[in-house]
DNA sequence: TGTGTTAACTTTACAGTGTCAAGTTTGGAC
DNA sequence: GTCCAAACTTGACACTGTAAAGTTAACACA
């Protein structure tokens, strides 16, 4: 409690009510995250939200934003697995990319909702494209000197976010979240394998 | 006029609250679809459309239902453009696939948002069926004789239902939805050019 | 120490939403 | 012609976002 900010009232209310809303994601969905229930497990009035965000939007801005951070705490844990094979990375970033999603998929419906962008783009052009930067780090070894990179990084992203989501909702059949079977993964990933590698100078 | 079919108050309402949905989807986007504005501007009261679907999310459902047989026109309209050439009917059938996406944001958001597919399972098996046999035609040609044919089918689903999803959400760069520039799309569905034939008996 | 100022928060109010429980109307069977 | 059940309306309630007005408290300044 000594680490209390000891703000004006309650202290970081801010981040309580991010907390809170990541929270209410996890647990009842994302159909359930309202201005009102974020406050009300914050302990604060239902109109006190309003002094830190613009409305809903500026809410559900602001913990998209605290979860690509996240977002982006799965993929580096499978890259920090793999050595420097350029395949085998590539792999290891879609594994984390999935995995954050089955695991968080109240939270991946919010961050990546098509709807979201709208407030993702005024909010915050910071972290997604952190994000994006690790998947442009781990396209480059494919990428011809003087090339254009985004045809492979949208070849890459294209795959392994369409699988997530088709994934997530159980397109390719029941889903157990907590132990998942990555046999689909492994093998829709291996349309990556016939990418080449650049040579490079 | 005369072809109302005279059932007991108006007629075909059912219908009447599907065709509203799909109005109100592409006037005024996904969060203004409502049992209540449907219910209003097909001239009925707030509450009628209880009688005929089960809560919001049988309004969606059904919506949804009629939203993959638009789904369906806009593929096959693409591969009635081009011969046999399998390569060919796989692209054909994905611009269908990102047409669709493009020119009906609200509804692609609809039918394919993360969780739509609880209703989904529900209320129809059918249709949703119907398009993936389409899916599953263009890509028989590249599933050996008795091999299994999910990895090809989710190969191509993922790369496409992605790059729709990530495009339509302006990931990729602004986009015209009226007059877009395809491409990336044509860069990106080169990927499916190194998927090998299966040589048939 | 006392006094304002202002940001943080609360209270109140209102329109819109889904959904339930009653009513009312009407088409058609008998 | 009567009656019934389905279709639809009306009214109510809880919940949502949001705006306006009121209250509290932290801090600058004298």
């Amino acid at each position: 409690m000594t680490e209390k900010k000891t703000k004006h009232h309650h202290g970081d209310l801010r981040n309580a009510l991010i907390q809170a809303g990541i929270a209410i994601l996890a647990e009842d969905g994302i159909d359930k995250l309202t201005l009102r229930r974020c406050a009300a497990r914050a302990g604060v009035s239902h109109a006190a939200p309003a002094h830190h965000f613009k409305g809903v939007e500026g809410l559900r801005g602001a913990i998209a934003e605290e979860g690509f951070v996240i977002f982006r705490g799965y993929m580096q844990r499978e890259l920090d697995k793999v050595g420097d094979d350029p395949h085998r990375r590539l792999k290891a970033i879609s594994l984390g990319y999935l995995l954050f999603a089955l695991e968080n998929p109240a939270l991946f419906e919010l961050i990546f909702g098509i709807s979201a962008m709208l407030y993702l783009n005024e909010v915050q052009p910071e972290s997604p494209g952190a994000s994006y930067d690790m998947l442009r780090q781990c396209c480059a070894p494919f990428v011809a000197e003087g090339a254009e990179s985004g045809p492979v990084e949208a070849q890459v992203w294209s795959l392994i976010h369409g699988f997530a989501t088709l994934f997530l909702s159980e397109q390719f059949g029941p889903v157990d979240r907590g132990n998942p079977d990555l046999d689909a993964f492994n093998k829709v990933i291996t349309l990556l394998d016939s990418l080449p590698l650049a040579d490079r100078a």
